[in-house]
DNA sequence: CTAACTTAGTTTTATTTTTAGACTGAGTCG
DNA sequence: CGACTCAGTCTAAAAATAAAACTAAGTTAG
């Protein structure tokens, strides 16, 4: 299977990895998120080479998740944005970022400390359900797949069960 | 830089992306909390090749996402399922599955419908702050580098801004 | 006016990864 | 005995990535 049929499978996490699934474009979006806009300073921050940098950079934007915005004239130069769409993965950013902070943390802790200014408070995030609010646990979630759908490969059980120990 | 060097960063996104930063490993992950844990389960879903899923399987091993269990012997044979550190990946894949399922869709809905059987309900997730239990708009986080830290990249501005329209 | 500098890439070539598909090995089943 | 199961490994070809030089359209310094 090639890269670009990924994004054709039913599955939306086959979907997002079209998208999202390399070792750069998570580190990107996550400067995004941080401020950096331009070209040469997501060059100097992640040492991604120029190539890649600009291949992602253009994945991204055919996906809407980015989008160059003209920021002077003579050349005219762009600077790459977070468009809603993309700016609705700090939910998986940050989730992401909470379990990396918690199994990659050297002696001083995570590296950068957010606030939440809402509350007043340095946090993490955690996975609520929309329902309840409740933090989810893998084992309190059934899936089933929805009634008509013959192509997606069956779901083998709701719960995940004793899956280690 | 390679591959492995990625891991050595500092940055949480960076050491988690030299696990998890590839087209197949969210799927592998993804198919083990639906209850996958034997190779050719895992190559006739994913459409993965040998190869790259033997390698996947064996770098899981090696960063603690997975642990091979043996079930059966003449020949011994193992089968693979998440640790604690993967089940802990959950709130993360839940967020992408969110994600995803907003964005790409189609008209029947989302291929794989989720119930909270502690509230009973279908579900999504959403990233809520670990201290006051709200849903975190990324606007309202502002980061910071710990105090002692040169190495890191500076961190450019506290809450994401006017970074769309 | 010329030389150096800035920014955002592109080009080129080498290296690494991924892919597809055949093949192996230990053992069971008919 | 021959076919089958399962979990891989091997090999060769294709694709992606890396490093570093180069281009293009201006701007600034001397």
């Amino acid at each position: 299977m090639k890269w670009d049929d990924l994004g054709d499978q039913q599955c939306s996490i086959a979907r997002s990895s079209a998208v999202l699934g390399d070792r750069w474009t998570l580190l990107i979006i996550s400067d995004c998120f941080l401020g950096v806009r331009r070209f040469d300073m997501f060059f100097e921050r992640l040492g991604i080479p120029r190539t890649t940098l600009a291949n992602r950079l253009s994945l991204l934007e055919e996906h809407d998740v980015l989008t160059a915005v003209p920021y002077q004239d003579n050349p005219t130069r762009y600077e790459y944005r977070l468009t809603p769409k993309g700016l609705e993965l700090y939910p998986m950013l940050a989730t992401l970022l909470a379990w990396g902070d918690k199994y990659y943390s050297d002696e001083a802790g995570p590296p950068i400390i957010r606030t939440h200014t809402e509350c007043g408070h340095d946090f993490q995030v955690f996975a609520g359900c929309s329902e309840c609010g409740e933090p989810v646990d893998p084992r309190a979630v059934t899936a089933r797949k929805r009634p008509d759908d013959k192509d997606f490969p069956p779901v083998l059980r709701g719960p995940v069960s004793k899956a280690h120990r």
